[in-house]
RNA sequence: GCCCGGAUGGUGAAAUCGGCAGACACAGCGGACUUAAAAUCCGCAGACCUUAACCGGUCGUGGGGGUUCAAGUCCCCCUCCGGGCACCA
């Protein structure tokens, strides 16, 4: 009984063993491959500049460490990964980076709610993640990881920005700023979507008067527009985007002479005139009123000699506050208030009542418009409902029936002045600039060119971020007024974050709470001073760590100019369309700063950018409320990080939205199971004696499959990219083989062939799915790395077919398929088609008007 | 409102330059193997009509028009979906 027991015990063992053996078992192939890899350092390690092969830089957008790897992660890294491996084999000399966007909100409150220090919850948070990374076999150079909330990392922000201050390009202002009362801190103009705050959507940003650090952007405006142009290697997308966000416009500033005297107290500017921007000065003729912004300096002065228009004022105000908070932003109902004031049209000597309105914008142009109610929607909605007078002042040509014109009339590219003294009859575009000019010339205006791009405000009242190097000197000293801004020097460089900090809801930068770090002597004169306790923007980190990662671990400069200059521009920047006008402009921002600094030469960041498409599950964005997240850790547990990764290439281009379906997964597996079957079955090919077999119709037949898909992926890789039908191929050419099996077997097909065949295959899923790649590589014995070993070379005479397939239509419709030599003459082919019994039958009766003829493409047939 | 994308079988998709629409997969169905199931392998598979079956035919790439011997692909108009911008003077 025992004995028989065993025995049957045995006997399981060993079919477990047999079936074991052979058969494809990611669980143990892909950590054995990882632990390997994890052990050599230098195996992804980049060559220096004198390596002597071309270079090229890849690079996807680094990840905030929330601890969790998601599938977005999983689709831009899988891409990236693919393009750097298939580089290597390529020869290039390839720098494949990664690191972590550690500072930021997520870490403070986690630390409310766990009472864990940012600091340990970021770092434990990076540990994690770079473990999936490692077990999606992502073939990152870990020797150049950037980790931005580190002070070896963050000093550099502090040296730059401390340039920056001395070049005038950071500077403090009071203003009206974005504040995200759920984020306790301030935000970007970049960072507010729709009037609420970018990481909580259903926050409204309040707006605060507050003293903050701006860093100057605008400054670049116009190059950081016009460089969009040369920048082909982007989505146009993006540079619409981009150019959409800078907002350029061309105008002309108009001063307004204020009529009778403006008093107010403890007001600097000149009150007299009220200067307006418009990109339409033809029309000034047609201006019925001139509007102000309830903020304009003129409006409060007047409100300020009324009380009752004061009321009213802050009523607007209010309206306007009440609409934003309850999300009613963009949509609000155009108010004025008539000030009972009147304003001088320079032009025509004109008074027109002056009016405060909630449709003008405070902080674009000069918060004051003329309103021209016949060629403008806007100034029309508002004339209607004041009963302004509407006065047309444009026309399609001189001898149109204005009257019947329908207004607002906004065209100006066909449209002349009407009714406008001097330049009436002028044609619009041009009378732009005549009038500027003349209006320069009398001195009461000017041609101009306004931005929607606001400098950026980088001060945030929070803990988790790079401290700003900055102290206010209490007492002054000489050239310095009491509490004057005093930069560090560079050697007290980095300023460190101090470890213990509380971190509660409270409004206030949690830095001020720490008397240890806010007290400090002036640099200067010795004399008390305090720190600078914002810090700055996260976008800061990323706005330059690619700069680093060419040379993360130096410690007297934030990179070495020589190695920048060797690697840049990115060769291929990979990420998520989110990014488009923040980090993507930030960064480009940021390099024409370093050039300017002398740091690097490149004035473009990146050659080309490529942004993929979001995963989705079950038709939405995967997101936690919706509850349909598919963890990448649980998929590579059911069916290894090859299949998972491949799958995400496979099921769709990448720069389309991907469904995530765990079949389309399953389905990967198998394949890859056939692959490492069939692998396994025919490795002694690779070792037996090379037979002097000759070649036969089915070995042919195998090496002309393998040559084209050769061809097809490698013109992938350099063009669209759509891995999918890179992966379609490689299946394609697996079927093959598979069917060709019976011939393997019998020694049909020479043991050269099938070695060549199968190292081959080998190589073109290297890219895909490293792991089982590496596993085979091995197994038919191949040498040192598979991704390593150079790109096989598509020969265009062996993937020729010989015989080609003639779809034949007759009118246009398919009739036939005739078969006859590749590269046939057009006489051969037509004879063929029309020797066809099926083409015979549907021409009979009838003649042939004409025949077009594609070479190896297709016959047709016209026939009456 | 303006500017970009997109719409192809039951599903994800392919067709790269105007030339056989649906490659490659998923799900499904049928068969082989198995005591059985799983796994694996072989095969079928756009819709409709016709047929006992084969054969054969018609329609078919969101809708309508056009250009062409030929249109998923080019042109004009429209619908729907997704994204961006939006009182920017």
């Amino acid at each position: 009984m025992r004995s028989s027991l065993q025995s049957d015990d045995m006997s399981e063992i060993l079919i477990n063993e047999s079936e074991r053996q052979g058969r494809y078992t990611p669980a143990e192939i892909e950590p054995k491959w990882q632990a390997r890899w994890d052990a050599d350092g230098a195996l992804y390690a980049a060559e220096g500049h004198d390596s002597g092969k071309p270079k090229f830089y890849c690079l996807e957008m680094l990840p905030y460490p929330s601890g969790q790897l998601h599938m977005g992660h999983v689709r831009n890294y899988a891409i990236g990964d693919a393009l750097a491996r298939f580089m290597w084999m390529r020869g290039y000399n390839v720098l494949h980076p990664m690191g972590w966007d550690a500072f930021g909100l997520p870490a403070e409150n986690a630390a409310l709610k766990n009472n864990t220090p940012p600091r340990e919850w970021t770092l434990t948070n990076i540990a994690a993640m770079r473990k999936q990374m490692q077990r999606m076999g992502l073939s990152y150079d870990w020797s150049t990881e950037v980790t931005t909330c580190l002070p070896d990392y963050y000093r550099w922000n502090q040296w730059i920005f401390l340039k920056m201050f001395e070049a005038g390009l950071a500077y403090r202002k009071k203003s009206k700023v974005n504040w995200c009362p759920e984020c306790q801190t301030v935000l970007a103009n970049e960072q507010v979507i729709d009037g609420c705050c970018w990481r909580h959507e259903d926050t409204i940003v309040e707006l605060r008067d507050l003293t903050q650090w701006f860093l100057r952007i605008t400054k670049y405006s116009d190059e950081l527009l016009t460089g969009l142009d040369k920048m082909d290697g982007w989505p146009e997308k993006v540079r619409t985007m981009q150019r959409n966000w800078i907002g350029r416009s061309e105008g002309t500033l108009v001063d307004f002479a204020v009529d009778g005297e403006v008093k107010a107290e403890g007001s600097t500017g000149d009150l007299a005139k009220i200067t307006v921007f418009t990109t339409r000065v033809d029309t000034i003729f047609g201006a019925t009123s001139v509007q102000l912004a309830p903020e304009h300096a003129v409006a409060k002065a007047f409100a300020a000699a009324d009380a009752s228009l004061a009321a009213q004022i802050e009523e607007l105000l209010e309206q306007q506050k009440r609409a934003r908070e309850a999300g009613d932003v963009g949509a609000i109902e155009k108010h004025g208030i008539p000030t009972g004031r009147f304003a001088v049209n320079p032009f025509n000597g004109e008074r027109v009542p002056i009016w405060v309105a909630n449709y003008i914008l405070a902080d674009y142009g000069t918060g004051a418009i003329m309103s021209v109610p016949a060629h403008d929607e806007r100034d029309f909605e508002f004339a209607q409902k004041y009963s302004l007078p509407v006065r047309r002042v444009i026309a399609p040509n001189v001898d149109t029936d204005a009257a019947g014109l329908e207004l607002p009339y906004t065209g100006e590219a066909e449209a002349v002045l009407i009714d406008s003294g001097q330049w009436t009859g002028e044609a619009c575009l041009e009378a732009q600039q005549k009038m500027a000019a003349f209006a320069a010339e009398k001195g009461f205006g000017t041609a101009t060119v306004t931005y929607r791009l606001k400098d950026w405000g980088v001060s945030r009242q929070r803990y988790w971020g790079t401290p700003i190097p900055m102290v206010y000197c209490q007492q002054g000293h000489e050239g310095l007024e009491p509490g004057g801004v005093v930069p560090l020097p560079e050697s007290a460089l980095p300023v460190e974050l101090p470890p213990q900090v509380e971190i509660t809801q409270q409004g206030g930068s949690p830095l001020g709470r720490v008397p240890e770090f806010v007290n400090t002597v002036c640099p200067v004169c010795g004399g008390p001073a305090r720190r600078e306790t914002d810090t700055m923007d996260t976008f800061v980190d990323s706005s330059w760590y690619f700069y680093r990662y060419t040379d993360a671990k130096n410690s007297t400069a934030p990179f070495s100019s020589e190695k920048a200059k060797y690697w840049f521009p990115i060769d291929q920047y990979i990420g998520g369309v989110e990014h488009a006008i923040l980090h993507l402009i930030y960064s480009r921002f940021w390099t024409k700063v370093m050039r300017d600094l002398g740091l690097i030469q490149n004035d473009e960041p990146a050659a080309r950018l490529f942004t993929q498409g979001m995963v989705v599950k079950d038709g939405a964005k995967m997101s936690k409320s919706r509850g349909n997240v598919v963890s990448p850790d649980l998929m590579i547990e059911r069916y290894g990080a090859d299949a998972t990764r491949m799958y995400a290439l496979f099921a769709a281009p990448p720069d389309r939205d991907l469904e995530w379906q765990e079949e389309g997964v399953a389905g990967i597996s198998r394949f890859l199971s056939r692959v490492y079957r069939l692998t396994i079955k025919y490795k002694d090919a690779h070792t037996a004696a090379n037979t002097l077999a000759s070649q036969s119709v089915a070995g042919e037949k195998l090496l002309r499959k393998l040559h084209q898909t050769i061809a097809k992926i490698t013109q992938d890789f350099s063009g669209r990219w759509h891995f999918n039908t890179c992966i379609a191929a490689i299946m394609e050419l697996v079927n093959e083989v598979q069917s060709a099996e019976a011939a393997m077997d019998s020694g049909e097909v020479p043991t050269a062939t099938v070695a060549e065949v199968f190292r081959t295959l080998v190589l073109l899923l290297a890219p895909f799915a490293p792991f089982v790649s590496a596993e085979l590589w091995a197994e038919i014995g191949g040498q040192g790395q598979v991704f390593r070993t150079p790109w096989p070379v598509a020969d265009e005479a062996i993937a020729r077919e010989s015989e080609a397939e003639i779809p034949v239509q007759v009118n246009g419709k398919l009739v036939s398929v005739v078969k006859v030599p590749a590269g046939s003459e057009d006489a051969v082919v037509k004879a063929a088609a029309l020797a066809d019994a099926k083409v015979i039958a549907r021409i009979e009766g009838k003649t042939v008007a004409k025949t077009i003829l594609v070479p190896g493409k297709l016959v047709n047939l016209v026939v009456k």
